[in-house]
RNA sequence: GUGGUUGUAGCUCAAUCGGUUAGAGCGCCGGAUUGUGGUUCCGGAGGUUGCGGGUUCGAUUCCCGUCAGCCACCCCA
């Protein structure tokens, strides 16, 4: 019997690698160009860093066991907690407003389906110092923008963008009480599927009058302000901070992404603000990306009282919607240069400039075995290599090599000592690490 | 965790009503080709039909269990 992954867990493949690597490359080419700054924290925590705070549900769904030394412990579910740990421990020290970002491999237990494994990696993107409606637009705009990195349009995602201040100043507008708010939002989520009469005649049952319920649904149909004004004129006045949000989106040319929706609830508890989803814009997947403000959360997580807002942005679903419109990069060729060598005599020579050209940050290839010179070219060819240098008993005899250009299937023969220089003038890059610059000390 | 559905080669699929040695394409390996690759041609390897049990003279096919994938719930990183 074979032992495979466990369910829910990925093998990552050369191909599949190249994939991951395309997605997370992303996310931090854009989070830097927002100014964020990179952290991570332990993959294994406490038990009691989710347990506190995070609500019930996640905890029957962490991968949670006894470590050798008695202590409860679990695989990181989200990266919020670790986050809001790490940002009070040296809350007053920060400069505010703090741009952190995190690429965590994630981990919960839970039946896998199609989107959503036991493991993925999830872009956390957070905004801790900044309470204004500024704040919550450019979190969403970097959001955005990685959908644009990626390729993907606004034919392709959209934003649906909601505010709890403005659903709780609905829910008051209808006349349920706050007790009932919570069913309310389970509600709003539900309108229009299979056990949207569940939860409905809980509210009944609770004391929800019919009418509230009846008012409630028209909710579906808001998709702008005129809308939201005709449906509930008294809650309208909260939307104040939301208009702001997509009104600096507007300005920013992101508005075309954009849709009001009330129906996005999010489920963590706790939101207090602007919540938002990422969705391919066909509603086929899963979400791509949800995200909201949390004003309280550090402060009820024994931390200082700071205004926050980020997102989580898994790779799982954003790699099938990257697959289906044909976004995936094409496997690039993985080295520059393959040496073949005509006969056994030619290897040491192969070897020393094979040496040289990695020296000079050049991927090179040659064969471990010595074969005929029209296998070698084959392997050349298979592995990607853009130029082949065929090295015999003849060219060794004038100091030179036959380069040949794998592509167009062109041949010269060229010096041994101009290779080098021969290559870069061809376009190769220098996979090299850039020579070290005095470190900077801006922030002092 | 609950319910439904599907499992045949690395991948995509075929195999008559339950009937001989489970086939094809792609991919992989080798050869045609001992100083020149891709294309082409030839050949080869690769299967306990997910696994276990049952019915039957005989099971890829029918039944049960189990594991895994998918879908819907639950819930939503």
């Amino acid at each position: 019997m074979q032992i495979k992954a466990l369910p829910g867990f990925r093998d990552f493949y050369p191909e599949d690698f190249a994939y991951r690597r395309h997605i997370l490359e992303a996310w931090r080419r854009v989070a830097l160009r927002y100014g964020f700054e990179e952290y991570d924290g332990p993959p294994l925590e406490q038990v009691d860093l989710y347990t506190v705070k995070s609500g019930e549900e996640i905890v029957t769904q962490l991968y949670a066991f006894t470590d050798k030394g008695g202590r409860e412990v679990a695989l990181r579910p989200e990266m919020t907690p670790t986050l809001a740990r790490m940002v009070s421990a040296r809350a007053r020290g920060l400069k505010k407003p703090i741009r952190w970002f995190s690429m965590p491999q994630l981990f919960r237990y839970e039946r896998q389906q199609r989107g959503r494994l036991r493991e993925h990696f999830q872009l956390n993107c957070d905004l801790i110092g900044e309470a204004g409606p500024a704040g919550d637009a450019e979190i969403i705009a970097l959001a955005v923008d990685i959908m644009r990195e990626l390729g993907l349009t606004s034919g392709d995602v959209r934003v649906r963008l909601s505010d709890r201040r403005l659903l709780n100043a609905v829910l008051g507008e209808v006349g349920l009480p706050e007790g009932q708010h919570g069913l309310a939002y389970q509600l709003l989520d539900k309108l229009g599927r299979g056990e949207y009469g569940k939860v409905k005649e809980a509210l009944e049952e609770g004391g929800a009058p019919p009418d509230a319920l009846a008012r409630l649904e028209k909710v579906r149909e808001i998709r702008d302000w005129d809308g939201l004004s005709d449906a509930f004129p008294a809650a309208a006045n909260a939307a104040d901070p939301l208009r702001q949000v997509v009104g600096t989106l507007e300005a920013m040319g992101l508005g075309e992404f954009v849709d009001l929706d009330l129906t996005i609830v999010r489920g963590l508890a706790y939101y207090t603000g602007v919540v938002f989803e990422l969705f391919d814009a066909r509603g086929e997947l899963r979400a791509i990306c949800g995200g909201g403000r949390y004003d309280h959360l550090l402060e009820a997580l024994g931390g200082d009282a700071l205004p926050a807002l980020g997102f989580g942005m898994g790779d799982v679903v954003l790699l099938e919607l990257l697959r289906e419109r044909g976004l995936l990069p094409q496997a690039s060729p993985q080295v520059d240069v393959f040496l073949a060598a005509v006969t056994p005599e030619d290897l040491p020579e192969v070897l020393g400039l094979a040496h040289l050209l990695r020296d000079h940050g050049f991927r090179v290839e040659y064969p471990l075995t010595m074969t005929g010179v029209g296998k070698q070219l084959g392997l050349a060819n298979s592995r990607g290599a853009r130029y082949a240098v065929v090295l015999g008993p003849e060219d060794r005899k004038r100091g030179e090599v036959q380069l040949k250009d794998l592509g167009s299937g062109e041949q010269r023969s060229v010096s041994q000592a101009e290779l080098p220089k021969i290559l870069r003038g061809m376009g190769l890059e220098d996979s090299r690490a850039p020579s070290p610059q005095p470190s900077q000390t801006s922030h002092g």
